[in-house]
DNA sequence: TCGCGATGTATCGCGCCGATACATCGTTAC
DNA sequence: GTAACGATGTATCGGCGCGATACATCGCGA
């Protein structure tokens, strides 16, 4: 999953071990937390022994001046290999049941640029169905369970429904959208600071369901 | 992280691995996947061995009719010793940075009816806090960079953004509740169907996602 | 010039997951 | 009647990824 993540930030360009992980900060901070170095080191060794990423050595052009008084330990930019692209595409089409899981999902998403239409429909219609399973866990809990559960154990619940359905209507939307033809996500200019400038137009109508929502806003 | 869960559930009634992890998949549904038992009977011998738990077998009245063939592996219930009590109560007060984690937060939150009122605000608070440092995160890279990022990665950005801002409105609902001096959750009639019953007359659905993964998580 | 924070590489222990194996029980299907 | 199947139940193993830690360089402001 990591492979999968680094094979295509160093698609984009050569990085080192450093660089490499604020880039994956960012474009994947939606969906996990910073990588852990105890984590990308050993991944990039593995890709390296896999021949997917090479080392490109970084001697400076400086001039020899500071001779390796402790072994001098420069930074080390890796680059991918044609093998390594080869992999990357093999990993990008591989829409497994853990592609539907909440890291592969975002991480699949973040590539999806490099994701052939028919790949993506496939793998946001699996995360529709496993969040909409999710959903009617919640809402059978509920429903079901509600006066043997603490209050605040319900509270937690109503929080995972509204998020769950929450997400099952953005994918939707996204679904839609693919299926439209329009390649990238639409939305209107940004830089807005504004909270939520979150499904205001088109949106809305596209609820699969009777809807549970919608008595709010 | 487990060990709290575990011993917070046999607090409530002694109980056998299988139905731990049941019950831990819906008590934590919303924070977190489905406990691996890869994960669950590790832990149990571990909480064990310090003296937390206690194995209080389960011989059933049946005579011994059945001789043991194949040595007969019955279900092995665990309840929580005094030890293991003190130790929960340690577990649930030490609110330290980790406490405000996707998934930590989520178990010290399922656990708040047998939590302190302070101890509830400073974890509540904590985890604002750092949701809205994630949030501001978003904020910046939309503003700054949303012209060297792809569309996807800028939808998924946003939805970022979205799932925080709203889990910070959750909190801050909770935290005016605790200072209000009601103890649970306010909320309408149970048995609802509908994911967002209502507040109050701000009429403002409460919810947010629970991140990772959590993942997760 | 001294410290400090950012940049940078790397390892170690271990928590937790997913896959797998094995065994029993009740119900349904033939 | 019995075979198949899914739910219940305990347990291990390989490996991924995290958090803590160590070490080294560099630029900058006090």
């Amino acid at each position: 999953m990591l492979d999968l993540a680094i094979l295509g930030l160093l698609h984009e360009s050569p990085m080192h071990g450093y660089e490499l992980r604020k880039q994956l900060s960012t474009k994947l901070g939606a969906i996990r937390a910073a990588i852990s170095y105890g984590s990308l080191y050993p991944t990039l060794r593995r890709l390296q022994t896999a021949g997917w990423i090479t080392e490109a050595g970084e001697t400076p052009a400086g001039d020899a001046d500071v001779p390796p008084l402790t072994s001098r330990r420069g930074r080390v930019v890796y680059k991918i290999t044609a093998e390594g692209k080869e992999r990357f595409q093999d990993l990008l089409a591989q829409v497994g049941p853990e592609a539907y899981e909440d890291a592969a999902f975002g991480v699949h998403f973040a590539f999806f640029s490099r994701t052939d239409v028919d790949i993506r429909l496939r793998i946001l219609e699996g995360r529709r169905r496993k969040v909409e399973e999710r959903r009617e866990g919640f809402r059978e809990v509920l429903a079901r369970a509600a006066e043997r559960l603490d209050a605040y154990t319900l509270e937690l619940q109503r929080h995972g429904l509204d998020a769950a359905d929450r997400e099952v209507r953005w994918l939707e939307e996204l679904i839609a959208n693919e299926r439209s033809g329009r390649t990238p996500p639409p939305r209107g200019a940004e830089g807005e600071l504004r909270p939520s400038p979150r499904t205001t137009d088109s949106a809305r109508p596209l609820t699969a369901r009777p809807g549970p929502d919608d008595s709010a806003e």
